[in-house]
DNA sequence: CGCATGTCAGTTAGACTGACATGT
DNA sequence: CACATGTCAGTCTAACTGACATGC
């Protein structure tokens, strides 16, 4: 049966951006999760591998920030990646502070699968929408991401 | 300083629409947490009298369908909101199972306040975009939204 | 010295599941 | 009986904070 009268969300709620973007994203995450998952992937993953495959080998603080990922949760990310052999970790022999983290062709092959998986998903997600509309919720979204800067500019506390 | 080269997100990564919406989530929802958290507040607490506002009283399996908070979750919240005296729960004499949540004049007021700064939150984070650019998104989100069904109709498992 | 890096141990919140007593 | 309701007790992940040893 659809939604009774009684189940349905109030008008005003269902106007607030802040509720459509919650409600999308969620979407949109839920998406994208079950699609890796299937590979036995989660998203930070692939933005990893994406991330090195884009700039070169990079220190823990530099994937950091280019993901987004605080480099305290980069830790157990790149444990299991390194542990599937998909990436290396050495020490830098310029600064001994670092880790250079590389990608190895395994890490390279991985990458390719998940990107299928990840682009598959974006498609879905957007389907309902016309292809200029698709490009304009893009654009929009990227203005805003542009504007509101995360809580601060660093990889952790 | 701005960001050096190597902090700068990919274009790839940058690119994909799950991820500018994750994005633009979660500066929506950290934008609208701090303001609702400067009156104690938080955003199921505006949800749930918003709704009750719209529709008027409510059971609480009612209230999670409206809102989409878990009917398990829901006891917390109408806990917090009871204990504040801006609602009250009282046996359902119709249905013994249930509670009919009904707003006081207090949750009224508080529901008014709520909503002023929720709406200012709504309208910081839109800033960076034209009106008309405003009311596009709103627009496509909410068709996706509308598309893209949460994982059961139910409230709870 | 102050600052960056990698790591670990936490907290908080939200989303979600399972189960159960009560009642229809 | 099957089903709805309110409740409790969990899990899982993500996002975030604090601290600390090492090194620049």
């Amino acid at each position: 049966m659809s939604p009774a009268p009684e189940d349905a969300t109030p008008e005003r709620l269902r106007a607030i951006p802040s509720r459509l973007l919650a409600g999308a994203a969620a979407a949109a995450d839920r998406l994208v999760a079950e699609r890796l998952a299937a590979a036995g992937a989660r998203k930070w993953h692939f933005a990893v591998l994406v991330a090195l495959a884009e700039t070169g080998p990079a220190s823990q603080a530099e994937l950091s920030r280019r993901t987004g990922i605080y480099r305290s949760d980069m830790v157990a990310v790149l444990n299991e990646l390194a542990d599937a052999g998909f990436l290396v970790r050495d020490p830098d022999p310029v600064d001994r502070r670092r880790n250079v983290i590389t990608l190895t062709p395994a890490g390279r092959t991985r990458l390719h699968r998940l990107d299928a998986l990840v682009s598959a998903a974006q498609q879905d997600l957007l389907a309902p929408l016309a292809p200029a509309e698709q490009a304009e919720l893009t654009r929009l979204l990227a203005l805003l991401n542009d504007r509101h800067r995360p809580p601060h500019g660093d990889g952790n506390a």
